[in-house]
DNA sequence: GTCCGGCACTTAACCGGTCAAGTACACTAT
DNA sequence: ATAGTGTACTTGACCGGTTAAGTGCCGGAC
């Protein structure tokens, strides 16, 4: 049960090697009748080209890699990834490129992970995400000479082409529609402070609180999980001056600080209003239903996949700007109890 | 700024290619002092073997396949297929070997990535999850002698080598579980009835609940995905004769369950009793945490790639039985109010 | 002195594609 | 009749590894 190759088309259609390759790439060189019977043959014996063998002539490896480098724990149950990962399928699919995944610990081994795969030509280009300051993965790309696309950079320029949002507008909006239903005391659970976009977030919040006239708007720092989401908001619940509204910088968090709320027989959103970045199907699936910074995840990731296609393509891609979150209000938030 | 290849070291080294590639294979062939020297070049340029000419020359691609067939939507938030995936990612990546994903629409399509990535020689073998009654992937991983394993059979006689639990033992501790608590009407909501696990776990259900009397104990089937699992629980609980324990096949359905208890004023354990079916933060991450039937996933997906690259190598191997879930007991269960 | 075995290499074929260069033939223009 | 042009192929080199077969040389046995 051998697997067919050209040699073998080109036997049974009495041509040569080279004639089959013209044929099935739809180049000129072959007529049409010929063309005809060598895709019939083709598809007759199933046949599919060697990749190895294709990519060793020169040709692309038609693969693009992505690293995770969260904790496995988070990662399971945040839908953001796979929100990401279908999104880029959709896009690599159509084009019949693969997906080559591997999960990491460090920054330091997801630099290593690109080094090889670049190396042994496994692939064409990467997806980057959870861009840092200073992130050290960038002048690697940029010396590999690695075709990458970087997911959630500030905008600013950029040695490597990136897809960006404007995190700052979301949260600004997420904040003046909170002040707008009564709330003056609003709280921040933030993501991993490292992230580039999380510095963005805070910015733009502290901005915001600031020319709102809100003093007492604090960030309290977490990492994405559950465990941080419930501790960061137990902090902020138990003192005195406790803030009528959070806003989380993922809806993992914001689940957590939803049950920590009920837990302390707190009402949400009688007592509390909470709002989550990143809408997914969590939001709708708890009690009360989570009002929720939404994004069309999967569009985000279908577009970083375009654009990835296109810097391997050699096409120069210079930043993209994708949609900005936009507040979707459910039951989670309300005027605050007065 | 060309990649490096073996021709490369040999004329840094003075030699033949084929006295690098010994050298960096760990073959005879090379005395001591020239295979140092060849792999300190190696390391050197930071050389790394083009995978294409590797597999080209009858070798491995060194890859291995996986493809996942439920809506993006859920894909997302279940933390199932992540947990599998670092598992899975634990063992490849020791054995250097890459993780190629494609997320699909139907069985149909994945029987032809399959066939496509097979003819590619683009991975050495794949790793199938999801599976059905009379699965249609089964016969054409058979007939391409593609080497795979399968995810969450029956442990029954198959043609594929199996990783399988003891779903059936599992779900009969829930249920006894419930009924020492004082539960006589027990509910469940399925997952995917045409799902062979399902399947297992409804046989094993209704059994248990025949041999303890339990009467009106029905399955409701479900989709896994949180909305499904609002709907299935809420049929349930408009009836006169509620129950007052609901066993859910996941964990994202057990959470929206949750949610739709406390819509409708009920109290969780109080008026209802929930057990979730595969543990996970999301779990302990509601109010009140759920009890849920524990495994570790990772672990059986680490397992899953074990054996895969086991039969890579020829190896032939039989069914795996892992470890059956357990019990883990949190605040969602207690007897019910009298 | 020569024959033999073994070590340390070299040589070259091979994997299965791609593609530039070459060839054979028909048809047209002069 | 002859050159020129285009079409429809064939030929063969090449990508970067692996590996069977070949070569040169050294040391030891007879």
């Amino acid at each position: 049960m051998k697997r067919p190759t050209i040699a073998d088309i080109a036997r049974r259609a009495g041509v040569s090697k080279g004639a089959v390759s013209y044929a099935l790439n739809g180049q000129p060189g072959v007529s049409d009748t010929t063309r005809k019977r060598i895709l019939a043959i083709a598809q007759e014996i199933g046949f599919n080209a060697n990749s190895a063998a294709r990519a060793l002539s020169g040709a692309r490896a038609r693969a693009v890699g992505l690293t995770l480098c969260r904790p496995a724990r988070i990662l399971g149950i945040e839908p953001w990834f796979m929100g990401l990962i279908s999104g880029f399928e959709a896009e690599l699919g159509a084009q019949s490129y693969a997906l080559t995944l591997q999960v990491v610990a460090t920054p330091e081994q997801e630099v290593e992970v690109y080094r090889r795969w670049w190396g042994e030509r496994r692939i064409d280009g990467v997806i980057v995400t959870d861009l840092r300051e200073n992130d050290l993965r960038i002048p690697v790309l940029h010396q590999l000479q690695l075709p990458a696309v970087v997911i959630g950079g500030s905008g600013e320029e950029s040695p490597v082409t990136q897809i960006w949002s404007d995190d700052g507008g979301a949260i600004t909006e997420a904040v003046r529609y909170l002040v707008a239903l009564g709330h003056s005391r609003i709280a921040r659970v933030s993501g991993v402070p490292d992230l580039l976009h999380t510095q963005v977030r805070t910015k733009a919040f502290n901005e915001v609180c600031a020319s709102l006239g809100l003093s007492d708007a604090i960030t309290v720092p977490a990492d994405y999980t559950g465990e941080e989401g419930s501790r960061a908001t137990r902090r902020l619940l138990i003192g005195g001056d406790r803030p009528t509204a959070i806003i989380y910088d993922n809806d993992v968090m914001a689940v957590a600080g939803l049950a920590v709320a009920q837990e302390m027989g707190l009402s949400v959103p009688g007592d509390l209003s909470i709002v989550a970045w990143d809408d997914s199907p969590l939001c709708s699936l708890v009690h009360p239903p989570l009002t929720a910074l939404s994004r069309d995840v999967s569009g985000y990731g279908a577009q970083a996949a375009r654009e990835l296609l296109n810097a391997i393509d050699g096409k120069k891609v210079g930043n993209v700007k994708a949609q900005t979150a936009h507040l979707t209000p459910r039951g989670s938030t309300a005027p605050p109890r007065t």
